[in-house]
DNA sequence: ACGGACATGTAATCGGTTACATGATTAC
DNA sequence: GTAATCATGTAACCGATTACATGTCCGT
């Protein structure tokens, strides 16, 4: 029940409508939880029939201003000291690699250097998205840098890792670079 | 539509039933792509009608076991070399680091304390589990490894970067141990 | 006048989780 | 005999994805 609680920890900054909502996962939430326009005012709804939000405003175009309520706030708070997160790592990516040996050494290499690739062109954006956050001073700014850098040092880890490991995958299987780590 | 091909994957090295699949799942692919019972026999279900696996034997206790077909294997390859594994990260605890601003800044030090903790354990865990895996030597042992050395990394990069985070958390809101990196 | 942005909602479908339900075989 | 393990299945529910549907306001 993540989503729920990623749209009280917005509406903590400040009130804002479902709309508004969405154009911050776009750009900041994106990363950690992506949404959905159709998740995202369902989810809206539920939490007024919960009063974990109030309506605070109605503006043009059916426009809805919700505000988070003090039970809201009570159970945001609650959300980030009390309740254990949960990591589930579930990656297709790892999962291939179970399979590899089911495709010959080449074609395996082939995707440990693609990982390699992708890996860094996700590093390359993260560098640029922190410039580029790194100018606002709120709260959303400061704190989405901690996780900005999770993004950078994850990445620089999963290229070295993709790298390392077609190395492994050329070394166990005979094929080519014979000079090697050994 | 992963689980699919983990099944495939699976079954690809030798028939099993779903009961010896899930075993698997249990002990090994568990890291990567965690599933249950009642998906694991409902998706055999759906890849014997859809023809990429067949019904191979049955045995004591309306066990079925389950082989690959050509067709099967196919996919399986073709999902290994031709599909974009897509990477969506979706962290719960990613996700509320953005709102730490919430809580005062010892709660949310504490907060990066204990993911540094947490991804302590893990790292252990996986040690504990890569001597236990080293011993096989198989397909699945091979490139287990590899998965195995990513969670390793990962670990590490987790808990270095939360007792940074948790550095920074000090740093920018003045609280405690002034003589730091600066 | 018109196009683009604003703004909200519904419905179908899917994959995953939890719980329930049942029964056969084997080892002791 | 009986407990543990083997073995499969169903149903309810939940969160997420995709697609569809509709309408309004603002700037030019």
């Amino acid at each position: 029940m993540s989503l729920r609680h990623a749209l009280l920890g917005l509406l903590a900054r400040e009130p804002s409508s479902g709309y508004d909502l969405l154009k911050i996962f776009e750009i900041s939430l994106a990363n950690v939880w992506p949404a959905t326009q159709s998740q995202v005012y369902a989810e809206l709804s539920r939490l007024a029939d919960a009063e974990l939000v109030t309506v605070a405003a109605e503006g043009p175009r059916g426009r809805k201003e919700y505000a988070i309520s003090e039970t809201g706030l009570v159970e945001l708070r609650h959300w980030l000291t009390e309740v254990e997160p949960r990591q589930i790592v579930r990656s297709d990516m790892l999962l291939r690699v179970f399979f590899l040996g089911q495709i010959d050494p080449e074609q395996a290499r082939a995707y440990m250097r693609q990982q390699a690739e992708t890996s860094r062109e996700q590093h390359e954006k993260y560098e640029a998205l922190t410039e580029f956050v790194a100018e606002g001073e709120d709260d959303l700014s400061v704190f989405g840098l901690l996780s900005l850098e999770w993004g950078l040092r994850f990445s620089a880890m999963q290229r070295e890792w993709a790298e390392w490991a077609e190395g492994e995958i050329a070394r166990s299987s005979g094929t080519d670079t014979p000079p090697a780590t050994r």
